[in-house]
DNA sequence: AATAGAATTATGTAGGTACATAAAAATGTC
DNA sequence: GACATTTTTATGTACCTACATAATTCTATT
């Protein structure tokens, strides 16, 4: 290959990362890199939007390439089932569920699904084993007006989050990320004592509009997400 | 335009989450379908990039596209400056800083740093405030190898977060997120009650193999990080 | 000086051609 | 059948042209 794009990305970020360009500062068009490359303009287009991608630069229209004047560390969490994560871990996976009881939504959880009012949802608590340890005590809430049929499936065989990860793909997800102290029921099933802090991951996801589930999932001690960025 | 990427990459995407296709089904080659909604075959191609990029779909040359039989959860985090962040949500910004010591760098930093010594580190306590109240407790070790410069700096005027980020550039972060209980030096400086719990992020950066710094946040008690996917 | 409109321009996209690359599939050899 | 080798093929890249789009900048008008 003559010039590869990901030559030319090198090239730009190790501009950027030795200072010669620094944050705000601002790049020369796509044409003259690659005069000065001697590459095509679409070459040069290739790799500076994938830097753009990274955030590492702001393109804009007719105002040209700057480096981003506002670095942030970007990172991305890859959230996997939890059986998947588990298993990749080395440890046996098990399942337990809790209970599983159908009721009204109640007003904070369609607030979660960001509407004034929701049907009837499927609440279910359930506790992911690694190895026979708590590993993760989730408590959940399933939409039946968007998931009717997960009534029909035998959820102490497959967990929801299995089943709604592989059968029910979402369009939107929000994540929270918060730390807790363990409460009444968390130290009951997850063998934490009392007061201990636990790492708490809420997602919420919708189909378009339409939300699919909530769950609010509590992480055993000494949890820890790690990303590499 | 006649046939826009978006477009194409909103076709398959519909059929993706409308369980036209399903985790583990093959997708058409890029031709078929190019040829199917009567457009360029590169059209095609960047809305598969894309839609590869976004982990919904996996591609293999020769092999062809399949809808991702695996999928995991995938969300950006964004960790500003912490000046920024404070003051994008409307508050007043204030650091102090508690502390600057030169130290030889313990094993259990090099350790962090990925190398088995490391030369001297400066080591730096501070505290980030918003409207007056702690928000981030900030426990940083720097390389000095790597950044000599920032022993010229008046680390109680600039936080070393802020100089580093718009002054180092790094390439490669590791991230790790974890709940951690208050400890005798937080619960001074955080105002909070010895026991509760708390949001910690720590940090590692290097620039190619050179370590830039470390850093642990401790987050003040509520602290919740938000994202989008 | 302020404002509206026109010209300019850097990035973004669509289309097409040719070739590179990796990996599956087919074939040949023992 | 087992293994190495060749062929085939779907995706990936590079280059080019033409045009679209969004901003900025210039210009004319009041």
């Amino acid at each position: 290959m003559r010039h590869s794009w990901k030559d030319v990305r090198k090239h730009i970020r190790g501009q950027i990362l030795n200072t010669t360009y620094r944050p705000g500062d601002k790049l020369p068009r796509d044409e003259d890199i690659a005069k000065e490359l001697d590459c095509a303009r679409s070459t040069v287009h290739r790799a500076m939007r994938s830097l753009a991608e990274d955030g590492m630069i702001e393109r804009r229209r007719k105002g040209g390439t700057t480096v981003n004047p506002d670095p942030v560390t970007r990172t991305t969490l890859k959230i996997p089932i939890t059986k998947v994560e588990i298993e990749s871990r080395g440890h046996e996976y098990r399942h337990h569920l809790i209970g599983v009881q159908k009721l009204a939504a109640t007003p904070s959880i369609a607030a979660r699904f960001g509407l004034v009012q929701t049907g009837p949802v499927l609440k279910i608590r359930a506790l992911h084993l690694a190895d026979g340890r708590p590993y993760v005590f989730e408590d959940r809430w399933i939409s039946l007006d968007t998931v009717p049929e997960i009534q029909d499936v035998d959820l102490s065989e497959t967990s929801a989050n299995e089943w709604l990860v592989l059968n029910r793909p979402y369009s939107r997800c929000d994540v929270h990320i918060y730390a807790n102290e363990t409460g009444e029921d968390e130290a009951k099933f997850m063998d934490a004592k009392k007061g201990a802090a636990l790492l708490v991951l809420e997602r919420t996801t919708w189909i378009d509009d339409a939300p699919i589930t909530h769950v609010r999932a509590v992480h055993a001690q000494g949890y820890r997400i790690v990303s590499e960025g």
